[in-house]
DNA sequence: ACTTTGACTTGCA
DNA sequence: ATGCAAGCCAAAG
């Protein structure tokens, strides 16, 4: 395994998102150990591979808030949220009804 | 090799 | 409730 293997759970772990479903950059850090590292997946979204940039579904990927936070980083900043409207995903103004499709990862080996 | 910034989060004032 | 600062790890300049 590469050390950049980090970057290949954050891609692993948002490709396992659900159809019409959201998390959220700390849920995915948490899972991957970082839990308080909420940027690296960021950044770790942000060095998307172009092939892996299509199998992502980063725009299931939102803040805390259920703020589309990357949207401008997409090919066009509406993109993500039509997207998400598209799956069935309920917007509340500028951000998602988390309460509704905040989905947290399945974490297999959790530690203390 | 050191400094700055980054698709974030949490805490304190 | 709103605003500012610190913490976090990694990559680019």
């Amino acid at each position: 395994m590469s050390k950049s293997d980090f970057y290949h759970q954050v891609y692993a772990l948002v490709r396992r998102v659900p159809h019409g479903m959201v998390t959220t950059y700390g849920h995915i850090a948490a899972a991957l150990g970082l839990r308080s590292s909420a940027r690296m997946v960021g950044w770790a979204l942000n060095a998307i591979p172009v092939d892996q940039r299509l199998e992502i579904p980063a725009h299931r990927v939102v803040n805390r808030l259920g703020e589309l936070s990357g949207k401008m980083h997409f090919e066009t900043p509406h993109v993500m949220r039509e997207r998400l409207e598209a799956e069935g995903v309920a917007f509340n103004g500028d951000c998602v009804d988390l309460k509704r499709h905040l989905w947290v990862p399945d974490v297999t080996s959790e530690e203390s």
